[in-house]
DNA sequence: GTTTACCTATCTATCGATAGGGAGACAATG
DNA sequence: CATTGTCTCCCTATCGATAGATAGGTAAAC
């Protein structure tokens, strides 16, 4: 069943999933067609909606499988080995690459700009990506207690994802760098 | 000609305008259909296409209007009357309100998260809102040549704009209002 | 023989966009 | 005053493309 390749692609499902999310993140939830997805992919648009019935599903799955990649990528919140900066580094280090990487910003902010007119389970998907994201970044900067630590999860993530709208719309990345070095630079 | 209202509202391409703005705040570019916005004025969606011929003219008129409020909202930002502090409080009430008032986010947030997407006139004006609001900051930062300020427009803008994607995703204003205090915090 | 994973074919709804017509306002002309 | 032409702003009607979704068939795997 599962193929042995060096990455997680695994079958057609992964395949597809990894299409929408690229196309979900350049151009938002309506951005992604079953027959974009399955020509991209090699298959019909009907076999597409054998994995995914609906849309809602597509997308729910999408945002599902980004969230459990950014948390395995920012690592553990609280390991003792590392310090508060090194952790938020970390968050910062995730978002950059993929900026710089695929040129795409987070999913979940794409798609968080338009909850309002998003499906009900795509919308709590991404409200539970931030939720996580919030908790795990709270983690980050309250394990050692901290000496004068001001600074809170919310105002944190809100500069990051702000900065990569801002990049992307503008074009210079200096924004994003700015912005990552002013987050930093409160931290100490 | 012009009506004699108490809004500035005059003659149907005015209505079609805020129509389609609070479509766009609340969906993206993709959100806003010429007979959605038809119904919604009282006329036919070929008579939408007689004031904006193309979807992309729409959009960019849209935004462009929407530049022009903004930037008359948080007045002058270079008024010797009014400390770094209060302008910075101007800008952030602005954006206070529209989410309370309209339950929306800024328009140029929402668009510019799917930049990649949006026909070429659209992210124009994207990145133009932008660039102003940015031009506006650095300038409300920097006349009163400041003592030791750190906080640049960059940082400012990114925590306003992502703040509001978090606060509407999560349903919780109170990120919003976390990351305002800290833009706040950080000035003085 | 049941399940999995694809296929062909097709449906209805909606999209942006266009062609061409009509009613009213208005200015110029007689 | 009456007529004429032009311009604005809306209309009806329709086009082709594309959307999500479904019914039902097929071939291989187990």
């Amino acid at each position: 069943m599962e193929n042995t390749e060096h990455t997680a692609l695994t079958g057609k499902a992964e395949e597809i999933l990894e299409v929408a999310e690229r196309h979900m993140r350049a151009g938002g939830f309506d951005a992604v067609s079953f027959r974009d997805i399955a020509t991209e992919v090699g298959i019909k648009s009907a076999s597409v909606h054998y994995h995914f019935p609906q849309k809602a599903d597509l997308g729910a799955a999408v945002v599902q499988r980004y969230t459990a990649r950014v948390i395995a990528a920012v690592g553990a919140p609280d390991n003792s080995d590392d310090s508060t900066k090194e952790r938020i580094s970390r968050l910062i280090g995730v978002y950059r690459s993929a900026m710089i990487d695929d040129g795409l910003i987070c999913l979940c902010c794409v798609l968080g700009a338009e909850t309002l007119d998003l499906p009900d389970p795509v919308a709590e998907a991404v409200s539970s990506f931030f939720a996580l994201v919030l908790k795990w970044t709270e983690t980050a900067l309250s394990a050692p207690p901290a000496a004068g630590e001001t600074t809170t999860a919310a105002q944190i993530i809100s500069s990051l994802q702000g900065a990569m709208v801002l990049s992307l719309a503008t074009k210079n990345p200096q924004h994003f760098s700015d912005t990552a070095n002013g987050i930093l630079k409160a931290i100490d």
